[in-house]
DNA sequence: GACATTCTTTTACAAATGTACGATATCGGA
DNA sequence: TCCGATATCGTACATTTGTAAAAGAATGTC
Protein backbone atom coordinates (compact mmCIF):
# COMPACT_ATOMS: atom_id res chain seq x y z
CA UNK A 1 0.00 0.00 0.00
CA UNK A 2 2.12 2.73 -0.88
CA UNK A 3 -0.59 5.39 -1.70
CA UNK A 4 -3.34 6.26 0.79
CA UNK A 5 -1.48 9.29 2.09
CA UNK A 6 -3.81 11.73 0.44
CA UNK A 7 -5.26 14.45 2.83
CA UNK A 8 -8.87 14.89 3.49
CA UNK A 9 -11.13 16.84 1.65
CA UNK A 10 -12.59 19.58 3.53
CA UNK A 11 -16.93 20.02 3.51
CA UNK A 12 -17.26 22.53 0.48
CA UNK A 13 -14.10 20.49 -1.40
CA UNK A 14 -16.55 17.19 -1.35
CA UNK A 15 -19.51 19.08 -2.42
CA UNK A 16 -17.27 20.35 -5.24
CA UNK A 17 -15.86 17.11 -5.76
CA UNK A 18 -18.84 15.15 -5.94
CA UNK A 19 -20.18 17.37 -9.20
CA UNK A 20 -16.99 16.57 -10.84
CA UNK A 21 -17.85 13.29 -10.40
CA UNK A 22 -21.03 13.22 -11.59
CA UNK A 23 -20.54 15.44 -14.74
CA UNK A 24 -17.20 13.13 -15.35
CA UNK A 25 -15.13 16.24 -16.28
CA UNK A 26 -15.76 20.07 -16.01
CA UNK A 27 -14.86 23.36 -16.23
CA UNK A 28 -15.14 25.92 -13.88
CA UNK A 29 -18.32 27.37 -15.24
CA UNK A 30 -20.00 24.13 -15.71
CA UNK A 31 -19.32 22.97 -11.80
CA UNK A 32 -20.54 26.45 -11.11
CA UNK A 33 -23.52 25.61 -13.36
CA UNK A 34 -24.35 22.26 -11.49
CA UNK A 35 -24.53 23.64 -8.34
CA UNK A 36 -28.26 23.86 -6.56
CA UNK A 37 -29.04 27.47 -6.70
CA UNK A 38 -29.55 28.29 -3.42
CA UNK A 39 -25.95 27.87 -3.01
CA UNK A 40 -24.51 31.09 -2.97
CA UNK A 41 -21.12 30.81 -4.20
CA UNK A 42 -19.37 32.60 -6.99
CA UNK A 43 -16.69 31.41 -9.89
CA UNK A 44 -13.58 32.20 -7.93
CA UNK A 45 -14.33 30.71 -4.65
CA UNK A 46 -15.37 27.15 -7.21
CA UNK A 47 -12.05 27.46 -8.63
CA UNK A 48 -10.30 27.81 -5.66
CA UNK A 49 -11.58 24.91 -4.32
CA UNK A 50 -10.93 22.86 -7.84
CA UNK A 51 -7.32 23.82 -7.47
CA UNK A 52 -6.88 22.73 -3.82
CA UNK A 53 -8.59 19.50 -5.04
CA UNK A 54 -6.18 18.36 -7.44
CA UNK A 55 -3.56 20.15 -5.32
CA UNK A 56 -4.57 17.04 -2.85
CA UNK A 57 -4.77 15.16 -5.31
CA UNK A 58 -7.88 14.27 -6.06
CA UNK A 59 -8.70 15.95 -9.04
CA UNK A 60 -6.06 16.56 -12.24
CA UNK A 61 -6.96 18.58 -15.25
CA UNK A 62 -5.93 19.41 -18.83
CA UNK A 63 -6.40 22.48 -21.25
CA UNK A 64 -9.24 22.91 -23.99
CA UNK A 65 -9.06 26.31 -25.59
CA UNK A 66 -8.22 28.58 -22.48
CA UNK A 67 -10.45 26.79 -19.92
CA UNK A 68 -9.30 23.87 -17.38
CA UNK A 69 -11.27 20.76 -17.68
CA UNK A 70 -10.84 19.13 -14.47
CA UNK A 71 -11.79 15.33 -13.94
CA UNK A 72 -10.88 12.41 -11.15
CA UNK A 73 -7.65 11.49 -10.36
CA UNK A 74 -8.34 9.51 -7.10
CA UNK A 75 -10.49 6.48 -7.58
CA UNK A 76 -13.72 7.43 -6.62
CA UNK A 77 -14.60 4.37 -5.39
CA UNK A 78 -11.49 4.57 -2.86
CA UNK A 79 -12.20 8.52 -2.03
CA UNK A 80 -16.08 7.42 -0.86
CA UNK A 81 -15.00 4.06 1.00
CA UNK A 82 -12.86 7.12 3.48
CA UNK A 83 -14.88 9.44 3.65
CA UNK A 84 -17.79 7.46 4.77
CA UNK A 85 -16.14 5.25 6.80
CA UNK A 86 -14.70 8.28 8.51
CA UNK A 87 -18.22 9.94 9.28
CA UNK A 88 -19.29 6.53 10.23
CA UNK A 89 -16.88 6.87 12.93
CA UNK A 90 -17.34 10.00 13.98
CA UNK A 91 -20.93 10.33 14.19
CA UNK A 92 -21.98 6.54 14.81
CA UNK A 93 -18.44 4.78 16.49
CA UNK A 94 -18.48 2.79 13.24
CA UNK A 95 -21.28 1.32 13.74
CA UNK A 96 -24.02 1.98 10.09
CA UNK A 97 -26.85 0.38 11.52
CA UNK A 98 -28.12 3.39 13.43
CA UNK A 99 -27.14 5.00 10.38
CA UNK A 100 -29.37 3.24 7.68
CA UNK A 101 -31.79 3.03 10.21
CA UNK A 102 -31.90 6.52 10.74
CA UNK A 103 -32.70 6.73 6.68
CA UNK A 104 -35.30 4.18 6.61
CA UNK A 105 -36.93 6.03 9.56
CA UNK A 106 -37.05 9.20 7.54
CA UNK A 107 -38.33 8.15 4.22
CA UNK A 108 -35.06 8.70 2.51
CA UNK A 109 -35.02 4.97 1.34
CA UNK A 110 -38.13 3.20 0.32
CA UNK A 111 -38.72 -0.42 0.37
CA UNK A 112 -37.78 -0.87 -3.04
CA UNK A 113 -34.32 0.27 -2.15
CA UNK A 114 -34.13 -2.42 0.42
CA UNK A 115 -35.11 -5.08 -1.58
CA UNK A 116 -32.23 -3.83 -4.26
CA UNK A 117 -29.88 -4.15 -1.81
CA UNK A 118 -30.62 -8.03 -0.50
CA UNK A 119 -29.58 -8.97 -4.07
CA UNK A 120 -25.96 -7.04 -3.71
CA UNK A 121 -25.40 -8.65 -0.29
CA UNK A 122 -26.64 -12.11 -1.76
CA UNK A 123 -24.25 -11.42 -4.85
CA UNK A 124 -21.33 -9.64 -3.21
CA UNK A 125 -19.05 -9.90 -6.62
CA UNK A 126 -21.81 -7.51 -8.47
CA UNK A 127 -20.45 -6.64 -11.97
CA UNK B 1 -39.19 27.23 14.08
CA UNK B 2 -37.35 29.95 16.17
CA UNK B 3 -34.49 26.99 16.88
CA UNK B 4 -32.41 25.58 14.47
CA UNK B 5 -29.76 28.11 14.28
CA UNK B 6 -27.10 26.03 15.89
CA UNK B 7 -23.33 26.13 14.28
CA UNK B 8 -22.30 23.20 12.77
CA UNK B 9 -20.10 20.89 14.54
CA UNK B 10 -16.56 19.78 13.14
CA UNK B 11 -15.32 16.38 12.89
CA UNK B 12 -13.71 16.21 15.89
CA UNK B 13 -16.38 17.80 17.88
CA UNK B 14 -18.74 15.52 16.19
CA UNK B 15 -16.59 12.34 17.51
CA UNK B 16 -16.76 13.92 21.31
CA UNK B 17 -20.50 14.58 21.20
CA UNK B 18 -21.11 10.74 20.17
CA UNK B 19 -18.76 9.60 22.73
CA UNK B 20 -21.01 11.86 25.29
CA UNK B 21 -24.19 10.90 24.01
CA UNK B 22 -23.17 7.27 24.49
CA UNK B 23 -22.37 7.60 27.99
CA UNK B 24 -25.34 9.66 28.62
CA UNK B 25 -23.36 12.53 30.88
CA UNK B 26 -19.78 12.29 31.03
CA UNK B 27 -16.60 14.54 32.40
CA UNK B 28 -13.22 15.29 30.58
CA UNK B 29 -11.88 12.03 31.75
CA UNK B 30 -14.61 9.62 31.03
CA UNK B 31 -14.32 10.78 27.21
CA UNK B 32 -10.80 10.99 27.21
CA UNK B 33 -11.08 7.30 28.59
CA UNK B 34 -13.74 6.09 25.57
CA UNK B 35 -11.65 7.49 22.91
CA UNK B 36 -10.04 4.55 21.03
CA UNK B 37 -6.13 3.90 21.79
CA UNK B 38 -5.02 4.89 18.39
CA UNK B 39 -6.88 8.13 18.62
CA UNK B 40 -3.89 10.62 20.54
CA UNK B 41 -5.91 13.39 21.73
CA UNK B 42 -4.51 14.59 25.03
CA UNK B 43 -7.08 15.68 27.92
CA UNK B 44 -6.47 19.55 27.43
CA UNK B 45 -7.55 19.11 23.55
CA UNK B 46 -10.72 16.97 24.41
CA UNK B 47 -11.53 19.61 27.15
CA UNK B 48 -11.71 22.47 24.63
CA UNK B 49 -14.00 20.83 22.31
CA UNK B 50 -16.42 20.26 24.79
CA UNK B 51 -15.94 23.29 25.57
CA UNK B 52 -17.16 24.50 22.26
CA UNK B 53 -19.79 22.19 21.74
CA UNK B 54 -21.30 23.93 24.94
CA UNK B 55 -20.84 27.24 23.82
CA UNK B 56 -22.27 25.81 19.85
CA UNK B 57 -25.32 24.89 22.01
CA UNK B 58 -24.67 20.84 21.73
CA UNK B 59 -23.94 20.29 25.54
CA UNK B 60 -24.55 21.63 28.27
CA UNK B 61 -22.83 20.53 32.10
CA UNK B 62 -23.62 20.53 35.80
CA UNK B 63 -20.78 20.64 38.41
CA UNK B 64 -19.97 17.07 40.50
CA UNK B 65 -17.44 17.85 42.43
CA UNK B 66 -14.40 19.62 41.12
CA UNK B 67 -15.32 18.21 37.95
CA UNK B 68 -17.73 19.18 35.42
CA UNK B 69 -20.36 16.59 33.71
CA UNK B 70 -21.31 16.94 30.29
CA UNK B 71 -24.35 15.82 28.71
CA UNK B 72 -26.84 16.75 25.49
CA UNK B 73 -28.37 19.97 25.65
CA UNK B 74 -29.79 19.82 21.91
CA UNK B 75 -32.05 16.93 20.79
CA UNK B 76 -29.54 13.90 19.35
CA UNK B 77 -32.42 12.84 16.89
CA UNK B 78 -32.09 16.40 15.21
CA UNK B 79 -28.44 16.96 15.31
CA UNK B 80 -28.32 13.29 13.74
CA UNK B 81 -30.68 14.17 11.19
CA UNK B 82 -29.13 17.69 10.21
CA UNK B 83 -25.79 16.16 9.79
CA UNK B 84 -27.02 12.77 8.28
CA UNK B 85 -28.69 15.38 5.59
CA UNK B 86 -25.67 17.58 5.02
CA UNK B 87 -22.94 14.48 4.54
CA UNK B 88 -25.40 13.20 1.90
CA UNK B 89 -25.88 16.35 0.35
CA UNK B 90 -22.41 16.95 0.34
CA UNK B 91 -21.27 13.89 -0.92
CA UNK B 92 -24.31 12.21 -3.15
CA UNK B 93 -25.81 14.86 -3.90
CA UNK B 94 -28.65 14.20 -1.43
CA UNK B 95 -29.75 10.32 -2.88
CA UNK B 96 -28.94 7.91 0.29
CA UNK B 97 -29.06 4.94 -1.72
CA UNK B 98 -25.65 5.55 -3.19
CA UNK B 99 -24.50 5.79 0.68
CA UNK B 100 -26.66 2.42 1.43
CA UNK B 101 -25.48 0.49 -1.28
CA UNK B 102 -21.99 1.43 -0.76
CA UNK B 103 -22.69 0.03 3.07
CA UNK B 104 -24.38 -3.43 1.48
CA UNK B 105 -21.50 -4.05 -0.99
CA UNK B 106 -18.60 -3.52 1.55
CA UNK B 107 -20.51 -5.88 3.81
CA UNK B 108 -21.01 -3.12 6.34
CA UNK B 109 -24.75 -4.34 6.88
CA UNK B 110 -25.57 -7.75 6.58
CA UNK B 111 -29.02 -9.19 5.44
CA UNK B 112 -30.39 -9.49 9.15
CA UNK B 113 -29.80 -5.89 9.46
CA UNK B 114 -31.89 -5.04 6.28
CA UNK B 115 -35.09 -7.53 7.57
CA UNK B 116 -34.84 -5.28 10.32
CA UNK B 117 -35.23 -2.34 8.09
CA UNK B 118 -38.09 -3.48 6.53
CA UNK B 119 -39.97 -3.33 9.54
CA UNK B 120 -39.39 0.09 10.48
CA UNK B 121 -40.44 1.13 6.89
CA UNK B 122 -43.61 -0.60 7.42
CA UNK B 123 -44.37 0.83 10.67
CA UNK B 124 -42.79 4.39 10.16
CA UNK B 125 -44.52 5.62 13.43
CA UNK B 126 -42.24 2.62 15.51
CA UNK B 127 -41.94 3.35 19.18
C1' DG C 1 -3.48 43.81 -34.55
C1' DA C 2 -6.29 46.26 -30.91
C1' DC C 3 -10.23 44.96 -27.94
C1' DA C 4 -13.38 43.10 -25.26
C1' DT C 5 -14.09 38.79 -23.30
C1' DT C 6 -13.11 34.81 -20.85
C1' DC C 7 -10.10 32.18 -18.00
C1' DT C 8 -6.40 31.31 -14.95
C1' DT C 9 -3.05 32.81 -11.30
C1' DT C 10 -1.78 35.19 -7.49
C1' DT C 11 -2.80 36.82 -3.32
C1' DA C 12 -5.69 37.91 0.69
C1' DC C 13 -7.90 37.38 4.80
C1' DA C 14 -11.09 36.50 8.56
C1' DA C 15 -12.98 32.63 10.89
C1' DA C 16 -12.94 27.94 12.20
C1' DT C 17 -10.30 23.94 13.57
C1' DG C 18 -7.11 20.95 15.89
C1' DT C 19 -4.07 20.77 19.39
C1' DA C 20 -2.24 22.01 23.76
C1' DC C 21 0.43 24.72 27.69
C1' DG C 22 0.38 27.29 31.94
C1' DA C 23 -2.03 29.49 35.61
C1' DT C 24 -5.53 29.07 38.79
C1' DA C 25 -9.12 27.06 41.58
C1' DT C 26 -10.95 23.23 44.34
C1' DC C 27 -11.15 18.98 47.07
C1' DG C 28 -9.94 15.40 50.03
C1' DG C 29 -6.62 14.18 53.44
C1' DA C 30 -2.72 14.20 56.94
C1' DT D 1 -4.64 24.23 57.66
C1' DC D 2 -1.31 23.20 54.25
C1' DC D 3 -0.46 19.97 50.50
C1' DG D 4 -0.73 17.27 46.70
C1' DA D 5 -3.77 15.85 43.26
C1' DT D 6 -7.15 16.96 40.05
C1' DA D 7 -9.89 20.10 37.26
C1' DT D 8 -11.04 24.04 34.95
C1' DC D 9 -9.97 28.46 32.57
C1' DG D 10 -7.77 31.47 29.85
C1' DT D 11 -4.78 31.72 26.16
C1' DA D 12 -2.13 30.57 22.24
C1' DC D 13 -1.03 29.38 17.77
C1' DA D 14 -0.14 27.16 13.39
C1' DT D 15 -3.29 25.29 9.76
C1' DT D 16 -7.09 24.70 7.20
C1' DT D 17 -11.27 26.36 5.38
C1' DG D 18 -14.51 29.33 3.07
C1' DT D 19 -14.85 33.08 0.37
C1' DA D 20 -13.24 36.21 -2.96
C1' DA D 21 -10.97 40.33 -5.38
C1' DA D 22 -7.26 41.80 -8.48
C1' DA D 23 -4.01 41.08 -11.89
C1' DG D 24 -2.37 38.69 -15.85
C1' DA D 25 -2.85 35.67 -20.04
C1' DA D 26 -5.21 33.41 -24.06
C1' DT D 27 -8.97 33.94 -27.69
C1' DG D 28 -11.99 35.12 -31.08
C1' DT D 29 -13.67 39.26 -33.54
C1' DC D 30 -13.68 43.43 -36.44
Amino acid sequence: MTKKEIAAMSPAETEILRIVWELGAATVLEVVDQLPPERQIVYATVQTLLRRLEHKGYLKHKSRGKAHVFMASARKEEVISRTVKDFLNRLFGGDPVPLVQYLAEHGEITREDIDGLKKLIDKPKGK
